[in-house]
RNA sequence: GAGGAAGUGGCGGAAUUGGCAGACGCGCAUGACUUAGGAUCAUGUCUCUUUGAGGUGAGGGUUCGAAUCCCUCCUUCCUCACCA
C-alpha cells in the first residue's frame, strides 16, 4: 500500500481500464430514463486550453452524478474541425489542412482523455470528414428545395484580409470577430438561410430553461419592433418611397425624408443641379468603413437631392435628403424624419436648417411646445396636435398597438390605404457561403447559367485534396479545374459552408456517427433527444446558440424528425414538442482569467526633482531588505511606461524616472539589466499567448494529477462566473484528496467505536449528501466540494479521537467514495479497488439522502433583539412556537434589553432545511 | 446612447433566496514535532474605544428583521449600438 497519494501512478491505469471495459458506452435502453448531457465541442486548434477543462470537467462531474442517480447518460465529444485557422496554417507553413487538423485532433484526444471524463468515444463526430459533411450538404439541399436556402444579392460583410464574406453575427464593431480586421460592406450575390422567417418562433423561449442573459441577447439580436409602413411618393415621377416607422402617430410631423446612400432611388430622383454633390456624398459614404460611420456623437451629415416627396397623410411637400445615419440594412433604407420627436432627426434638422414641427404636445406642459423652445427632440407621452382628424389622440410611452394614438393612426392608415401595420426585425437572413477552401462544399451546380443541385446519390461533393495553397487570397477551389469544371456546360459552386452550419446539428450526429443512410438514426434520436443539459460559453449567444435553434426548427418543419417521432410513438412516448428545440437546459460557464501578477519590489535612489525621483540606481529587492533610513523611493512597481515607474509606496504612489545611464540590479538575472526587465503589476485579464499568462493544463496534470486539477477548477470558482487563476489555491483541493487517501488507506480503525459519535458522522453524511445534490443540480460545484471537505474534517477528527469503529468506518468510506466519484473519478476508483470492492465505483448507485438520518436532535434557538442575534439557547429540534417565545423572552439577553418593560412582539422563525429556529424580540 | 450582470475579509468565494454575514479553501499568526521547514499537526484569524457595539460600494426607504426587495448615485464587466 502506498501511503502517499500519487495521482500520476493511478490515473493512466484507470483511463485504460475504463476504455477496455467500455464503462462509458451509452446505448439506447428504453427501460431507463435518459439524460443527454452535452458540452460544446472544441475547435481542433492543437492544444487544449485550461478553459476547455473549466468548461468540460464540471459538466462531466454532473453527467457522472446523473449516471449514478440511475439515468442512462449520453456524454459525447467531437471536433468542430472546419475553419480558417487550418487554411492559414496551410498557407503559412505549407501543411495540408487535413493533415494539420488530424494531427491536432490526435493530440487533443489524448489531452481530453487525461481529464478522465466519461466521454463515449464511440460516438465521436468530426465535422470535416466526408461521412459528416455529406449530411451538412444533404441538409443544404433539403433547405434549398424547401426555399429555406436561397441565393440572393445583398449588402454583405466582406473581409479583405480573410478574402471572404462573413455573417452579421461574426462582425463586431465593424471588425471580424476572430481577427479584429476591418470588414467592408459590399453588394454581393451569396447563399442565405431564411432565418428571418423563424424570427417570431425564435423569440419564444417558453420551452427553454436558459440563462436570462442569453434569452435577452437573442431577443435584442432579433430586434422585433412594431409599427407601420407608409408609402410616400416623389413629387415628380411619383416614385414610391416606402418607409417603416415605430411612431406612425408622428407622421404629421415629418418635415423631410432621408434615404440611405445605398438606396436604389437616390440616383433616379436626384436633380441635375444636385447630382454632383449627391454623387460625391454617396461615394464618400461607400468609402467609409462601417466603423467610421458608426462613430458616436458624429455630426449628422447629408445632402439634399433636390427632389421632394408628398406626405400621404397630409399631402405636404417635403424635401428628400440622403444621409448616412439611415442604414440600408434596416427597415426599408428610407425614413420619414420627424425632428420634433426623434433625436437623430432633430440633430439633422438643426445641422441643416430644416423645419421642426411639434405634433405631440407634452403631457405635463401647459403652454404649447414650440420649435424655438426645443433643445432636444421630445419622445415622451402627450396628445397629438397639428395632425388633422387625429388631434387629441393620447400617445403614451407604450409601443405598438398598446399605444392608443399609434393604434388609432394605424387603423386610419389601413382604412384609407395610405399604409399598413408592420412588424420589423433587426435580424437579417443568415449568410452561409464562404469564399474559402476548408469548409463543407455547397452541393450546387450552374448549368448554362442555371442553378441546379447535385443529385443526392453524388453526395458528398468531396473537397479535393490536391489543391495548391498560394497566398493569392482566393480559395484554392476557384483555380482547381477538376473540381469546379464538371464539364463544358456545368460549373460547380466553389464557395463552402459557414462552419456554424456544421456545428448547428452536431448534437444529432453524435447519436449515430457511423450512420450512412441518414444524418442520424431515428431510433437513437427518438430515445436521446432533445439534449437535456448543454454547457458552454456565453460568447455563442447570438451565433451558434441561435443558429442551432433555427436549424432544429427547420429540420422539424421539413420532416427530418418524422421517423424519430414515429419511433417514439412505437415506444408509447409522446413526441409533441420534443423536436422544437435542440437543448432544453443551457448553462454558461464563466471565463478563467489570467492571474494577477505582482510587480517587482524596488529600491530606487537618486534625486527628487519636480515631484518625481530621478533614479540613478534601481534595485529589485524584498520589502524587508529596505535599509534603515533609506532615503529613496521603495515599493511595488504598479505601472511602467518606458522609463517612468509608478511605485506603490504603502498606498502612496510615487513617480520614478529612470535616468538613461541608471544602474539596474535584478538579483535573479545576472549581468547588466535594462528597464524593460522590470516587471510591473499586471491586471487580471483574459489569458493570451501575447500576455504570457496562459496556463497549460498538461503541465498541471503532470504536477498535481487530473483529479486535483478537476477539483481545483470546480472548487475555487463560481463556475457560472469564472475568475482569476491562482495556482496557490490548488493546495486546498489537493490537501482534501490527500486526506481522503490517508483516511482510506490507513485501514480500518481498531477502536471499538462510540455509537453517539458514529451516529453523528452518519447525520453529517446525510446533511452532506443534501448539499452535494443541491450543488450539482444548480451547477454550484464549489459548494458541493466545500461540503465534502467539511465532512472529511469531521470524519478525520472523529477517527483521531478513536470514536469510529471498523464497520462504521467502512460504511462511511463506502458512501464517501461514491460522493467523490463524480469529482475525482480516478482517486475514487483506486481506493474503491484497494478496499477490495467490486469494479466499478462509477457503476454504484448514488447515496440516497435520508432526511431522518440528517435530522439534528437539539438545535440552537437564536434569540434576536430587534433583528440582531444576541444569544443562543440549546433546545429540541421540534420546539413549539409558544415554548420558544417563552424561552427567548425569559433569556438573560432579552431581559437586559427589556429592562423590566414588556416586549412589543416576539416573532418565531421556525428552522427550515437545517437552519436554526429564531425568535426576534422587538423591544 | 440602449440593454444586461455584478460590487461581501488580505485573496478565491459561501449565505438554503427576506431570518446567526463571512461556510469551505488560500494566505497569515502563534504553538507543537523538528538540525531545518516552503512537510505535518493544533489553535486563532471581519473591525473597534471588546461586560459591549458596529459591519456586505455610497446615501436614503420598506420591514419585527435587508448582502438579498424599492429609490438615487458611484464603480467594474459583458452584449448591442445613428434600429427609424
Amino acid at each position: 500500500m502506498n501511503h502517499i497519494y500519487q495521482p500520476q501512478k493511478i490515473e493512466k491505469k484507470w483511463q485504460a481500464r475504463w476504455d477496455e471495459s467500455q464503462l462509458y458506452r451509452s446505448r439506447v435502453d428504453w427501460s431507463k430514463p435518459k439524460h443527454y448531457a452535452l458540452t460544446m465541442l472544441p475547435y481542433p486548434s492543437g492544444d487544449l486550453h485550461i478553459g476547455h477543462w473549466f468548461a468540460m470537467t464540471p459538466s462531466d462531474a454532473r453527467a457522472r452524478w446523473m449516471r449514478m442517480k440511475g439515468y442512462n447518460v449520453l456524454f459525447p465529444m467531437g471536433f468542430d474541425a472546419f475553419g480558417l485557422p487550418a487554411e492559414q496554417a496551410a498557407i503559412s507553413r505549407n501543411i495540408h489542412p487535413w493533415k494539420w487538423t488530424f494531427a491536432n485532433i490526435e493530440r487533443m484526444r489524448e489531452q481530453l482523455r487525461s481529464m478522465g471524463a466519461m466521454f463515449d468515444w464511440e460516438r465521436e463526430a468530426i465535422s470535416c470528414t466526408p461521412e459528416y459533411y455529406k449530411w451538412s450538404e444533404w441538409f443544404f439541399k433539403r433547405f434549398y428545395e424547401q426555399g429555406v436556402a436561397y441565393r440572393g444579392s445583398a449588402l454583405v460583410n466582406w473581409s479583405e484580409s480573410l478574402q471572404t464574406v462573413l455573417a452579421n453575427e461574426q462582425v463586431i464593431d465593424g471588425k471580424d470577430e476572430r481577427t479584429g480586421q476591418p470588414v467592408a460592406q459590399k453588394m454581393m450575390e451569396q447563399w442565405f438561410f431564411r432565418i428571418t422567417k423563424y424570427a417570431d418562433e425564435l423569440l419564444d423561449f417558453a420551452p427553454l430553461d436558459w440563462p436570462e442573459s442569453i434569452k435577452i441577447m437573442q431577443t435584442n439580436w432579433i430586434g422585433r419592433s412594431e409599427g407601420a409602413r407608409a408609402t410616400f411618393r416623389t413629387e415628380i415621377g411619383g416614385h414610391p418611397i416606402e418607409i417603416y416607422t415605430t411612431r406612425p402617430d408622428t407622421l404629421w410631423g415629418a418635415t423631410f425624408m432621408a434615404l440611405a446612400p445605398e438606396h436604389d432611388l437616390v440616383n433616379r430622383i436626384t436633380t441635375d443641379e444636385r447630382r454632383a454633390a449627391v454623387e460625391a456624398y454617396v461615394e464618400a459614404a461607400a468609402q467609409a468603413t462601417e466603423v467610421e460611420r458608426m462613430v458616436e456623437d458624429r455630426e449628422k451629415t447629408g445632402v439634399f437631392t433636390g427632389a421632394y416627396a408628398i406626405n400621404p397623410v397630409n399631402d405636404e411637400r417635403i424635401p428628400i435628403w440622403v444621409a448616412d445615419y439611415v442604414m440600408i440594412t434596416y427597415g426599408t433604407g428610407a425614413i420619414m424624419a420627424v425632428p420634433a420627436h426623434d433625436q437623430r432627426d432633430f440633430e439633422f434638422a438643426r445641422a441643416h436648417d430644416l423645419e421642426v414641427r411639434v405634433v405631440i404636445q407634452p403631457e405635463d406642459m401647459d403652454e404649447p411646445l414650440t420649435e424655438a423652445a426645443m433643445s432636444a427632440a421630445y419622445d415622451g407621452p402627450g396628445a397629438m396636435v397639428n395632425s388633422d382628424a387625429m388631434d387629441g389622440s393620447q400617445s403614451t410611452s407604450a409601443k405598438g398597438r398598446k399605444n392608443p394614438a399609434i393604434s388609432r393612426v394605424i387603423d386610419w392608415l389601413e382604412a384609407t390605404g395610405k399604409g399598413q401595420e408592420s412588424v420589423n426585425y433587426r435580424l437579417r437572413d443568415w449568410l452561409i457561403s464562404r469564399q474559402r477552401y476548408w469548409g463543407s462544399p455547397i452541393p450546387m451546380l450552374r448549368a448554362d447559367g442555371e442553378i441546379v443541385p447535385v443529385p443526392d446519390d453524388e453526395l458528398p461533393v468531396e473537397l479535393p485534396e490536391d489543391v495548391d495553397f498560394v497566398p493569392t487570397g482566393r480559395s484554392p477551389l476557384t483555380y482547381h479545374e477538376p473540381f469546379f469544371k464538371v464539364d463544358e456546360r456545368v460549373r460547380r459552386e466553389t464557395d463552402t459552408l459557414d462552419t456554424f452550419m456544421c456545428s448547428s446539428w452536431y448534437q444529432l450526429r453524435y447519436l449515430s456517427p457511423d450512420c450512412d443512410s441518414a444524418p442520424f438514426d431515428a431510433d437513437e434520436a427518438a430515445y436521446w433527444l432533445p439534449v437535456d443539459v448543454y454547457t458552454g460559453g456565453a460568447e455563442h449567444a447570438v451565433m451558434h446558440l441561435l443558429y442551432t435553434r433555427f436549424f432544429t426548427k427547420v429540420l422539424r418543419d421539413i420532416g427530418v424528425f418524422d421517423d424519430a417521432a414515429e419511433a417514439m410513438r412505437g415506444q408509447g412516448r409522446d413526441p409533441a414538442g420534443v423536436f422544437d428545440e435542440p437543448m432544453t437546459v443551457l448553462r454558461n460557464q464563466g471565463q478563467v482569467l489570467g492571474g494577477e501578477r505582482q510587480g517587482d519590489f524596488v529600491l530606487c535612489s537618486g534625486t527628487m526633482a519636480g515631484g518625481r525621483l530621478l533614479a540613478e540606481r534601481v534595485e529589485v529587492a524584498d520589502w524587508n531588505q529596505v535599509p534603515a533610513g533609506f532615503e529613496g523611493v521603495f515599493g511595488e512597481i504598479a505601472h511602467r511606461t518606458e522609463n517612468i515607474l509608478r511605485v506603490d509606496m504603502a498606498g502612496l504612489t510615487q513617480l520614478v524616472e529612470i535616468l538613461p545611464d541608471a544602474e539596474i540590479v535584478i538579483p535573479d538575472i545576472p549581468g547588466e539589466n535594462s528597464v524593460n526587465q522590470l516587471r510591473h503589476h499586471l491586471e487580471i485579464q483574459r489569458m493570451s499567448k501575447s500576455k504570457g499568462n496562459v496556463v497549460n493544463p498538461d503541465e498541471l496534470v503532470a504536477k498535481y494529477g487530473a483529479d486535483v486539477v478537476r477539483c481545483y477548477l470546480m472548487f475555487n470558482f463560481d463556475w457560472q462566473k469564472g475568475g482569476p487563476w491562482n495556482e496557490n489555491n490548488i493546495k486546498g483541493p489537493q490537501g482534501w484528496l490527500d486526506d481522503i487517501w490517508e483516511i482510506a488507506t490507513a485501514g480500518p480503525p481498531r477502536a471499538p467505536g462510540d455509537p453517539e459519535a458514529e451516529r453523528d458522522i452518519e447525520r453529517k453524511l446525510h446533511q452532506t449528501i443534501a448539499v452535494i445534490n443541491r450543488g450539482l443540480e444548480d451547477f454550484s460545484f464549489n459548494t458541493a466540494i466545500a461540503e465534502q471537505m467539511k465532512f472529511k474534517n469531521a470524519l478525520r477528527a472523529a477517527l483521531r479521537e478513536g470514536k469510529i469503529g471498523a464497520s462504521a468506518w467502512r460504511e462511511t468510506l463506502d458512501a464517501t467514495l461514491r460522493l467523490l466519484a463524480p469529482f475525482a473519478p480516478h482517486l475514487a476508483e483506486e481506493i474503491w479497488a484497494r478496499l477490495g470492492w467490486d469494479y466499478s465505483v462509477h457503476q454504484q448507485p448514488w447515496p440516497e439522502y435520508d432526511a431522518d438520518k440528517a435530522r439534528e436532535e437539539t438545535v440552537d434557538l437564536v434569540v434576536m433583539i430587534n433583528g440582531r442575534p444576541r444569544a443562543t439557547i440549546a433546545v429540541a429540534v421540534d420546539i413549539a412556537r409558544e415554548r420558544a417565545q417563552e424561552l427567548a423572552l425569559a433569556s438573560e439577553a432579552a431581559q437586559r434589553y427589556l429592562a423590566g418593560k414588556p416586549a412589543k412582539r416576539a416573532i418565531f422563525i421556525p428552522g427550515r432545511n437545517g437552519s436554526d429556529p429564531k425568535v426576534n424580540v422587538v423591544v
